[in-house]
RNA sequence: GGGUCUGUAGCUCAGUUGGUUAGAGCACCGCCUUGAUAAGGCGGGGGUCACAGGUUCGAGUCCUGUCAGACCCA
């Protein structure tokens, strides 16, 4: 030995040897390579990098078909090809692998197609903002180029999250074929008869100079003016006591288009004179409920004495002097009138508003839209100042121009929930322009038959489609964009469009071979020419709303993949609560054009991703909710496990503090697996597994948990209650496994001998529920499912195999009943116990010696005549069992008897071999063995 | 404002056809263990079941209303 500088100091590797255990060699303790900590965040894109060398999607969609397994088709919504993948991407993703993997091991054959939504808007422009003056096959290479650079992007975040699929395949929304299976679409539609061309009012962006979608229009708060207007009555009752009708509006700048003013035919209207405060002096109509909340908003009283009635009914037909126009304005009735605000008396645009439009065509209004793409007043408003101004700064001088002529009869702030759109967050004008329309009311019938034949999960989502197909209005489908499917008709010299199916199906076969951008680089004349058309006609400029786009995906994909082979039916659509009215809704009534039917056969919906406190995540500041943050610091597994975890019914919570709660749970699962995987390290199931007969009471007990936990987690994947399954396996690790049976077998595992009957008995049972529990896990924990299972010596994939089947022979709860008995003894003695620890007599249970009274006559009477059963059991080694009347009770002192050194168990029998004085009887044979 | 939902411990969830002191896991506190050890065990504290009425012998569980949140619509 070298000479120390510090003699006094006993080296560091000295020490530790002086309370090591001399028999630690004869001891059985686990062992694995299985590691503890899961180093997720590394070891994830191995595995990954491993499946997709050995192309386990196909090999496990091969597997299925080769056991003629029926298929179950998951019809992959698209995501729009823009932006990174965030939580709620993430979630509705996980839940579709999740659905597919359980599937799967539930023996279906589950081909996965995932698919992009590529044209549209939201594409378009941002391409636009950065490069302004570009041609449309420019703008349509560029928007191409962009919704590709996103599609690796989010392909390469949904492959890392373990989710399987044809990734390589996709359907793209761009692809040639499909577009023409789009034009096609429209083809059909047109020889149905559905397809019509009208000016009527639509929902208008003019920040991105289109119109919208009723699914491209959010709502934001807006505080608008909203003002009292008075029209002077030219005509009628109101007329002859010299009175003036008042309207209430939030659009003054929709005033130059008034052709109307609605009433209620059954409304009490009264005529009267209103004085204000200041000095003004009136004749007003006012609606009878509306009377108090006018005078208040206003100024203007009443006085009671002059008042007449009149019903709407009596008001109709006269005539009013608009209040700054050399126009008259007519008094129509109509059902839309409510006696919530305003006069009762309506301002009626008929080009500015859905139910203005419909009333005024009844009563023959008329049309005015003076306001031109850009938001802007046209000459036909007849103020000359406001043509050229964005509608909305036209407010204050129309209320300045009220006043002036005193037509100003009162003036508020209203602050209401306003439509935007979606892309450039411009408040919607409505705005009667030509555009094409699907008739809804034609087809209408049949799709709320269908909604009642398909599946809703959770059943209230028929409820919620059914309400917005039953109220939907015709689909304006026409878009004033570049970044989309060409609206293949033509337009004569005169104006008429020229809508014909047959040349629509010329268009697709032209397409299919060259692309869209044929349509947008091939002039007018080419194209007649093309389809044999008169050579004056000019291509109609529109695109189609890209939720036809994706509302055709039943027959772009699931009716034409080879792998889907479905006939256009799904089995399942899994999406976000919203696309009720969305892709749902769009592929429902393409569908049902299509083919007289629905294209799913169930449809699954799931909440919004929302923090701890329910309120959407863009609400509560700016924590990170791009998936990748949460992959990179936790692993996917982890963010599987949180999907899992929680309610997909509802909206889903999500904060760091629950990532790193479902981190803990995830740790508890591994290391009971790890145990599992370490205690099984000299298990050989060929030469070692036991007969059933051989069994003891707490493997018996722990096969009939595990047959229950199979069946639980088997229906519960059935139903996608995922959570179920999580918490079920949750629940066997950490109570069942982790705290009784690996807890309670660790003695016999350890210091048996190696053959010794309960040993193997109880690696048998392990070896059984590493087997199952493993299947369970892995549609959930796909990557770690996977490490176990090879940490198990298995050769392949545990996705290619199915779900535990439960043991029949454990489907009764015989010893189920025993060991809950015995759980209350042990209540009982763990108490004893407990105090004897606090008062720092004894440390571990296997000093105590316990005295435990029974209760005659219980199931678990039996099981105690054995004393090493039950010390084993309450995993005490100085046990007294006395049979009494009475419940279960205990008193514990510390145990007098020696200590093994070898098992740690207070035992008589220490000693009894000379040849080793320290050990116990079971040890001693141990040892010897 | 209308439609569809949701509201049980700090967090995620269970709570069967209304019936004894409302459960689990995680988190928290105390103790033990160093032979699952960046693990494991034991014990403990913590909920007026959003709120207010009502039906009932009895309600987290049924009815009405209020409040809060989500999605959709106006």
């Amino acid at each position: 030995m070298l000479h120390s500088p510090f003699p006094q100091t006993s080296p560091p590797f000295m020490s530790d040897d002086a309370g090591q255990n001399p028999y630690k060699d004869t001891i059985h303790l686990p062992q694995t390579e299985f590691p503890m900590r899961g180093n997720l965040v590394e070891r994830e894109p191995l595995r990954l990098a491993q499946w997709e060398e050995q192309d386990i999607y196909h090999r496990v969609q091969e597997r299925r078909r080769e056991a003629g397994a029926p298929k179950f088709i998951l019809h992959d919504g698209p995501p729009f090809a823009n932006g990174d993948v965030h939580m709620g991407t993430a979630l509705n993703k996980i839940i579709k692998d999740l659905v597919l993997k359980s599937r799967s091991m539930a023996g279906f054959e589950t081909p996965y197609v995932p698919g992009w939504d590529c044209h549209g808007l939201p594409i378009e422009f941002k391409v636009v903002r950065e490069a302004a003056g570009l041609d449309a096959p420019e703008i349509r290479r560029r928007c191409e180029e962009f919704a590709r650079k996103f599609i690796d992007i989010q392909r390469k975040s949904f492959r890392r999250l373990g989710v399987f699929g044809d990734w390589d395949h996709p359907y793209l929304t761009l692809s040639a074929d499909y577009e023409a299976a789009i034009v096609r679409f429209f083809a059909t539609a047109v020889d149905k008869g559905l397809v019509y061309r009208s000016q009527r009012p639509v929902q208008w962006s003019y920040g991105a100079k289109t119109a919208l979608a009723e699914a491209e229009v959010e709502y934001k708060e807006k505080s608008s003016p909203a003002i009292f207007v008075k029209f002077p009555a030219l005509t009628g009752p109101v007329k002859e006591l010299g009175g003036s009708f008042v309207i209430w509006t939030t659009t003054p700048w929709t005033l130059p288009a008034n052709l109307g003013i609605m009433v209620h035919a059954d409304f009490t209207y009264v005529v009267g004179d209103f004085a204000h405060a200041d000095g003004r002096q009136d004749r007003f109509v006012i609606a009878r409920p509306l009377l108090e909340s006018f005078s208040q908003k206003t100024g203007f009283i009443l006085d009671a004495a002059s008042a007449r009635e009149f019903s709407g009914k009596e008001l109709a037909g006269s005539l009013a002097q608009h209040p700054f126009l050399d126009r008259e304005s007519r008094v129509i009735m109509a059902p839309f009138v409510t006696a919530d605000t305003g006069t009762g008396q309506v301002h009626t645009a008929p080009g500015h508003g859905k139910e203005d439009y419909i009333a005024g065509r009844e009563a023959g209004l008329g049309l005015l839209s003076p306001v031109d793409d850009d938001g802007k007043f046209t000459e036909e408003c007849g103020l000359p100042d406001l043509v050229g101004m964005l509608v909305f700064d036209a407010n204050v001088p129309i209320i300045k121009l009220l006043a002036s002529r005193g037509m100003l009869v009162g003036k508020e702030t209203y602050k209401h929930d306003y439509p935007h759109c979606w892309r450039s967050k411009t408040p919607i004008i409505f705005r009667a322009v030509p555009q094409f329309f699907l008739s809804i009311d034609d087809i209408r019938a049949a799709a709320l038959a269908e909604i009642q034949n398909v599946q809703w999960l959770p059943p209230w989502g028929q409820a919620r489609i059914y309400g917005t197909a039953e109220n939907r209005p015709d689909w304006c489908i026409s878009r004033q964009r570049t970044w989309g499917v060409p609206l293949p008709v033509f337009l004569k010299p005169d104006g008429e469009a020229l809508v014909d199916a047959r040349v629509a199906r010329k268009v697709a076969d032209l397409i299919e071979q060259h692309g869209t951008n044929l349509w947008f680089e091939k002039s007018d004349a080419e194209w007649c020419a093309m389809l044999g058309l008169p050579g004056d006609l000019v291509k109609c400029g529109d695109t189609l709303d890209v939720w036809i786009d994706s509302g055709c995906s039943s027959m772009a994909v699931t009716e034409r993949h080879p792998d889907l082979g479905a006939g256009g039916i799904a089995d399942l659509y899994i999406e976000a609560t919203d696309q009720h009215r969305g892709w749902f809704q769009s592929s429902l009534m393409c569908s049902i054009i299509h083919r007289d039917r629905a294209p799913y056969k169930a449809v699954m919906t799931h909440g919004f991703v929302t923090d701890t406190n329910g309120e959407k995540l863009s609400k509560s500041g700016d924590k990170p909710v791009n998936a990748e943050h949460y992959v990179g610091k936790f692993g996917a597994d982890i963010v599987r496990l949180w999907v899992s975890s929680v309610d997909w019914k509802d909206d889903v919570p999500f904060s760091d503090k629950l990532f790193q709660q479902n981190a803990e749970a995830y740790r508890r699962l591994r290391n009971t697996l790890r145990i599992l995987l370490a205690n099984l390290h000299d298990y050989d199931a060929a030469r070692d597994t036991v007969p059933d007969t051989a069994f003891t009471l707490v493997d018996r007990w722990i096969l009939e948990r595990l047959h229950g936990l199979i069946r639980e987690c088997v229906e519960a994947y059935d139903r996608y209650d995922f959570r179920r399954v999580f918490a079920a396996v949750n629940q066997f690790c950490a109570v069942d496994l982790s705290a009784l049976y690996v807890d309670i077998t660790k003695d016999r595992l350890y210091c048996d001998a190696a053959d010794s009957p309960r040993r193997r008995a109880t690696q048998t049972a392990m070896a059984r529920i590493l087997n199952s529990l493993t299947r369970l896990l892995a549609p959930i924990l796909a990557f770690t499912a996977e490490e176990a299972w090879e940490s198990a010596g298995h050769k392949d994939s545990v996705h290619l195999e199915t779900f535990p089947v439960p043991d029949p022979a454990y489907a009764g709860n015989e010893a189920t009943l025993i060991v809950e008995e015995l759980l209350n003894a042990r209540t009982a003695v763990q108490v004893e116990i407990e105090k004897l620890r606090q008062a720092k007599l004894i440390g571990s249970n296997l000093e105590a010696r316990v005295v435990l009274l029974a209760p005659e006559g219980s199931v678990a009477t039996p099981a105690l005549a054995d004393p090493a059963v039950l010390e084993e059991f309450l995993i005490v080694s100085d046990l007294e069992v006395r049979i009494t009347p009475g419940a279960w009770a205990a008193t514990a002192t510390a145990s007098e008897r020696p200590r093994c050194a070898r098992c740690w168990r207070h035992e008589e029998s220490v000693g009894r071999n000379p040849a080793h004085p320290d050990l116990c009887q079971r040890c001693d044979d141990a040892v010897i063995a």
